[in-house]
DNA sequence: GCGAGTGATGGCAGCTACTGCCATCACATA
DNA sequence: TATGTGATGGCAGTAGCTGCCATCACTCGC
């Protein structure tokens, strides 16, 4: 494995989630993923920006399928429904990658800096959401906070998924947690 | 103004500030942050963990502020109602330090490090929340959700309160606020 | 008053993340 | 075969951050 062996981005991708599991985020340093990889440290941050970066690869294309999947919720849908309805979509995305998504998020889980990115790439989510609900004709603050809501059911959902042991169907944990906000902001 | 000036803690705070206003955070160094408090540098990493933190000496006050008036709101209230109101609460705080916290927040808003570090706060704070709720007897995955939920309030409420002019009552648009995600999850 | 102890500070060496700049390489295309 | 293009490597340099040790101001027991 060599200079111009293809899909550089893929190598250095996984060699990092590799060494971060092996030894820890802050114990693995840029130059050892990218030997691992087969290049240059100077490689690695051509194609990531930093050191966490390289962990997040997909949330371009979660937020982009999230995105799209609100968009085309039926109008009928009041809006925190529509965003558990695209929610609800993404099981097949996560059920298919479960291995993966329980190794990564044991890395991030266990460094402070990660979970920073972390939360800053849901923060976008949130913001993207809040967009294409704007787009659909909600006002603010409703929209702002239809998405805010709606990404917290994504939070809990998601962490339950990973720590249950018995392979829960994510469709269904998203409508418990959705029932459940909903209990818990049921007043007045 | 040199070494064995008392609170050494509170001028980096303020220097760093001044200097992350006049010419963003990247570009100032820390060097030149102790050097306008009268310190060296190896002095503002004893005091911060990083060159981020010494904007946040903040956080554990507002939280132990918010977790104890959590803790103390009557028991008749529901969870997200308990949370809603600690946050009222929190305004006279805020009123105090209006100036700062628009200053604060328009340095953070231009930052993405910095805005890492204040949602990892923000968590944080959702945490402590849900411990509290759950110490008032609430259960999982009730107290995480109604945590999240009163946090979105509350971040939804902040924004607004910096953003408008016309120096509106922080309780007020915290009630705002929570009618309108109420509005938002009522549902089925 | 005086010496030991204590906590805050400074200085310095050193590692690593990250960047700018330029050379080099593999491949495509004319 | 020449030439352009995009990906890569090498290297120097800056800045964030840490470990280690010396130094300084203050306190307390005597």
């Amino acid at each position: 494995m060599s200079r111009w062996e293809p899909n550089a981005r893929g190598r250095l991708e996984k060699a990092a989630l590799e060494l971060y599991s092996e030894r820890g985020f802050e114990q693995a340093t840029a130059a050892e993923i990218a030997a691992r990889a087969g290049l240059a440290e100077r490689t690695f941050f051509r194609h990531f920006a930093d050191k966490r970066e390289v962990l997040f690869g997909g949330a371009g294309e979660l937020q982009e399928l999230l995105v799209h999947k609100v968009a085309n919720a039926p109008d009928s849908l009041a809006p925190i429904d529509a965003v558990a309805a695209a929610l609800e979509g993404l099981g097949a995305m996560f059920e298919q990658r479960r291995e993966f998504s329980r190794q990564r998020q044991s890395v991030i889980a266990a460094n402070a800096e990660l979970q920073e990115r972390e939360l800053i790439k849901l923060a976008k989510l949130s913001a993207a959401v809040a967009d294409v609900l704007r787009r659909r004709g909600v006002a603010d603050p409703a929209a702002s906070l239809a998405a805010e809501a709606g990404i917290a059911v994504f939070k809990i959902t998601f962490q339950r998924w990973i720590d249950e042991t018995n392979h829960p169907d994510f469709g269904q944990l998203v409508r418990e947690s959705l029932a459940e906000l909903k209990a818990v902001t049921a007043g007045e």
